[in-house]
DNA sequence: GATGAATGAGCATTCATTCAT
DNA sequence: AATGAATGAATGCTCATTCAT
């Protein structure tokens, strides 16, 4: 190989793009099939790829979900977030309903719920499968957070008075709601801009006189 | 024929209770490992029965999965749902909070899912399974529409009027909801009463200044 | 029961028609599947029975193949059989043509076919089983000694100066063309009287100058 | 690349190998119990597979079945018909009767039976086997075409004057007493010459004065 | 790194057969 | 005698995974 004709690619950016498609095939395979219904010969073919390339790149199909859900978790903190975060209003409930609205049903959604899945799957699941979950969850609970602190951030002022334990469970109430109306969409009964306002007009900070 | 030698079971008590035991089993095996995950002879042995045995009682894995879906559906028409209506306050929003907050995660939620994923899995979905999914949908849904009326027969007056729109609307909201809530308790973040409250504090009817 | 009343049948003969009807629905099925692809199911339904009445009146599926078998040939010798050799010409070849020309594929040919089938499946077979089929051969090869007898017979003179041997030999021979006639059939190629006649025209006994 | 350190097979020419024995396996356990009677893993098992490799290398076993018979069908016509036509005496009675005479009963014959079997064995059968039946019967039906045409080619003159109707029903003929024949072979009456002498002589064509 | 032939555990399903009714 | 629920062996097939190339 003569030293100026560089390949496009070095191999490490080969190998790069072969995993980046293997999680693109995964993500379509998994939102049409489930993780349990995707096969792996498929997800590589929708990749262009035979099956040994995705051995080469995971080690089973479980440490692909979980890389999957690693990456769309970044992608949804360090993209979507924000542009959440810098619409209109940074009050947390306009960024959730402004989550909740997004036309593509969420992938993330469904990754959580797939995790969940396999890990009560067996007696004995995987650590790196149930770090996975809390991780998750942890990050999604995280997406009020940062809107009470973009909305104070925005307001000049602190985070407020709202304590860990008040904030988790208003976390765990706009999770219950973005997974419940996702699933809705999922039955075929799609929420209605009327029903999306039911759902998040509970969850408003405690009233205070 | 002597009344005293009669066998304690005929043979079509016999076959009930088989098939009662291999719904049950059903249920059991569908919660812990999903529908695609479960076994007939994981369901088969836990019902203690061998695997012919289910294929006595049901052609297939769908038609058990409609059984178990129409069984429990009516138990919840039939048992849970006017428990849940003569509760202290028949308004609809308590009626669903009582329903959310039962201890044991409501099978129907989780079979309403499953279900779902079976239809959306195939290209050309057994015909009995989409009926089945509307049956579901429909009678969950219809949950608020009897709260209504237990609130107004105890009222004294009619159902209000509130409009058909609006009461659909308000059933998905329910329905949401309380999937969300069972995928919570899937997750291992079992909603606490706060929790439920910010959930169904904006589901009440629309304010009638 | 008043003991006047009597049933219409006696029970053995309600047994003897039970067995009938089962037989009659084998050869249906059998004609149509073959043996092995012929469920039990499905001939007790043809017959109009459950699977019970089958193991009521045959120990399992080869008995009642030999049974079948042991009834059609009884019948060919007793009922076609005569037929042939009053036909308008008792000559053997005619009298194998006639029966070739027969436009019901004869379900005899099948169950000879069929009968070696389940000898040769297994290993150390039924010894029942290779009875039935030597019994079969042995009458099937019968029919040209017949036909020569009634020749014979007819002719006001014996049987002629045919040996065994030759016999054996002629029959076999007309046995392999009605079975490759029939199976021809099964083929999708009718064989036209053409090809019947090329069949049998070698078959005649050998000439005596 | 040193020459000698090349493996003794590509991995092409390995999994020719593997089919190879697969088809030779199957031509076996077909011979021995049937189409249906013949399991896959039996088939593998013979070929020294397990029941994975088969898999890689056919569909189903239908696929594998008209694998089978395309395979023997080209080595009947570039193998032993040529043989048979080289032979002594390229008179087309001749050439069938050689072939008759052959010791190994041809599994050519087992095969469009087990053939035509599967194809009658469903109400809609596949049309890859249909197909299959038709080239089968094609090809064994020109085996008089073949001899015909040889013998005109050592006679120096034309085909003759045997129209195509003619043909085709002395082809079935020929193909009719083979059937027999190997039928006969397979009830346990192997064809003695005399007896293959009588099937053969009325083959001959239409006597022309 | 990528390929794909081969492996083999696992699963749904069929069906001959038994036996309590 | 007939019924049909239950049994369980057998079979076709799928698919995650391994490994020689």
């Amino acid at each position: 190989m003569s030293p100026d004709i560089r390949p496009r690619m070095t191999r490490a950016e080969q190998q790069e793009r072969t995993r980046e498609r293997l999680l693109d095939a995964a993500a379509e395979a998994f939102a049409e099939h489930g993780v349990d219904g995707a096969s792996i010969d498929d997800i590589a073919a929708r990749a262009g790829f035979s099956r040994g390339a995705f051995y080469s790149n995971f080690r089973d199909k479980t440490e692909l979900l979980i890389a999957l859900c690693d990456q769309r978790l970044a992608a949804f903190r360090t993209q979507q977030l924000p542009d959440l975060l810098e619409g209109p209003d940074a009050q947390p409930l306009s960024v959730a309903a402004r989550w909740l609205a997004a036309e593509e049903p969420p992938l993330e959604v469904l990754l959580v719920v797939e995790l969940a899945r396999q890990r009560s799957r067996t007696a004995d699941p995987d650590p790196a499968l149930s770090a996975a979950v809390d991780r998750v969850l942890d990050a999604l609970g995280r997406v009020l957070v940062d809107a009470d602190a973009a909305e104070a951030g925005a307001a000049g002022v602190g985070a407020g008075p709202v304590g860990d334990q008040e904030h988790e469970e208003r976390s765990a109430a706009v999770l219950a709601v973005v997974l419940g109306a996702d699933l809705l969409r999922h039955l075929g009964v799609p929420p209605t801009p009327r029903v999306l306002e039911l759902l998040l007009s509970g969850l408003g900070p405690r009233d205070r006189p």
